[in-house]
This record gives C-alpha cells, sequence and structure tokens, in this order.
DNA sequence: CTCGATGCAAACTATTTGCAGGCAC
DNA sequence: GTGCCTGCAAATAGTTTGCATCGAG
C-alpha cells in the first residue's frame, strides 16, 4: 500500500516539482476508486471527503499522473474525458454496451505481439495501446435494443 | 461512384427524413477527402467549394453519417473530434506518433477473432471495435524524443 | 401545404489560463 | 526567502440548441 504515492513522490522529485497535500490527496482519492472516472467526480468524491480542491488543481495534475505512469485516459462519455488508475493493474480492453453504457474489461495478451510486429515493421518505438469494443450485452439485448 | 449518396439515400427514406441539398454536400466533401477530417475541416472545404453550410448542420448531419454506416470517429487531437470515412475501406487501426501526430494505418485481422471470442464467451453482440497504438516514430526517435 | 431541416446567434460545458497569495523546499 | 502551486474567476473553444424561415415531399 502506498507505493503508488512513492511513484508520485519520486516523478515530482525527479522533475524538481513540489509534493503537495493537493497532488497527495488526488492520487489518494484515484485509487481509493475502482471506477472510471471523471474530473467532476474526483471533484466530487474529494469535497465529500472535505477536502476542498479546486477543478483546476484537478485538472493542472491529471497529465503529471499521466506522464507517470499512474493513470490513464480511457475513453469519453457524455463529453467528459474518462480515466482510470493503471498502476497495480494489468493492461485490459474495454468492451463497451452502447445502449446502457456498461464496460467490461479483458485481458488481450495477443495485442502484445501486435505491438511487437509494428514495432519491427515501421520503425515505430510503441509505448501502448487502447482497444475499444462496442456492443450490446445480453441484457440488452433482450430488451430489445 | 456515388454509392455512397445512395446509402445515404436509403438511410434517409427508411426514416422519413429528407434527402437534402446540405446533406449531400456533406457527404459528397467527406468522400472527396482522404484523411481524418474534424467539422472544421469539413466546414472550411465546403466553403472554400462556395458551398455556404452552417456547422450546426455538419453537427447535426455526422451523428446520422455514422449511424448509416458511413462515417466513424477515430480520435480526439487538440480538443476536435476527428473522423473518417469508413463505406468502402476495409476496416483499420490507428498507429500515432505522439510526437508529430502522424497516423499510420494499418489492417489487423486478429481483431475478428478478440470480437468473436467476447460475442461468444460474454455473449455480447459485438458491433465493432477501435485500436490507436501509441508510439514514436522512425523520424522522432532519431531526433529524439 | 406541412413539417422536418437550415442558419444564425445565443447558450452550454468541459477545459485552460492569468493572476494574487500561499507554502514546499 | 524563492519560485512553484493553488484557488478563483474569467477566458476559450467545441458542440448544442431555440427559433424564425425555408424548402423537400
Amino acid at each position: 500500500m502506498g507505493s503508488e504515492l512513492d511513484i508520485l513522490r519520486e516523478y515530482l522529485a525527479r522533475r524538481e516539482m513540489r509534493y503537495t497535500p493537493e497532488r497527495e490527496a488526488i492520487v489518494r482519492e484515484i485509487f481509493a476508486r475502482h471506477d472510471h472516472f471523471s474530473v467532476e467526480d474526483l471533484y466530487l468524491g474529494l469535497r465529500q471527503k472535505k477536502q476542498r480542491i479546486s477543478r483546476a488543481s484537478i485538472y493542472r495534475t491529471l497529465p503529471l499522473l499521466i506522464s507517470a505512469g499512474l493513470v490513464g485516459q480511457v475513453f469519453q462519455e457524455n463529453g467528459q474525458t474518462l480515466y482510470e488508475h493503471t498502476y497495480g493493474h494489468e493492461h485490459h480492453c474495454h468492451l463497451r454496451c452502447q445502449a446502457c453504457g456498461q464496460v467490461v474489461e479483458f485481458a488481450e495478451p495477443v495485442l502484445q505481439e501486435v505491438e511487437a510486429r509494428l514495432a519491427q515493421e515501421l520503425g515505430f518505438r510503441v509505448e501502448g495501446h487502447k482497444l475499444e469494443v462496442n456492443g450490446t450485452c445480453p441484457a440488452c439485448q433482450s430488451k430489445g435494443r
């Protein structure tokens, strides 16, 4: 426990940036969640815990966390960007029901090979991938959509 | 040639919607392009051809074209949503250079199998997928990024 | 003729940014 | 003490929407 804070600390130190209570609280909040979250979700979650952190700080902090490898951008939903914590989790892809919005995560090891092939054939240094599959879940199918 | 217009016509007819010059011009413009485009790109492209079509109409038309299977949403770039025409092209995935923004398209047949597996194992009806691979292209690697 | 579609401009909303004060180091 | 960080509020910018008018069917 707490290793995400260690990573944050190290990441900031390496760039001579400051380890502030706000940045720590944001990371704590993110890793206390187990869902896909928006900036607003974080803001309200922190607020409930009596942590008054401005949206601006959240917006300014997220890119740092992404570049530190703690957080990933998942997709857009209703005009909002959704994120997830990636540290400490195996990489996974998303299967989404277009009708009800439900998201199922699944592993897809084959994509490692795809990455390797692209790297070799095109000379790219590949940093990662994002696979999103869209469809209709069983429940929504029977409801007829 | 013109089959995208046929599809548009049929799609609109089936829903008792109108086949307007604006909708036709938008589809023509989209299929005259061979890149990823934003709403602004379309707007300016049409304007250059002396077609004064409002942004609002473009925003209102794109969802129709997506649901008609003519157009797909690719990804976000600088806060803008980018689209591509999908009709008449084999499905492909995108490999993107994070440094220069260049996008390389590639086919990935393995994903058909992934879709099939998900459909079988989870009972979803799968409609499609979007794979985006991120990395650094050879040129940007040598420039050191 | 009728109602859906368009253009315009105003409204919305997520995100970014300038600035004055605060605090990590 | 210095300069990065924060909160606030204002600015941005993409997208949506209300409404009067237009025109496809």
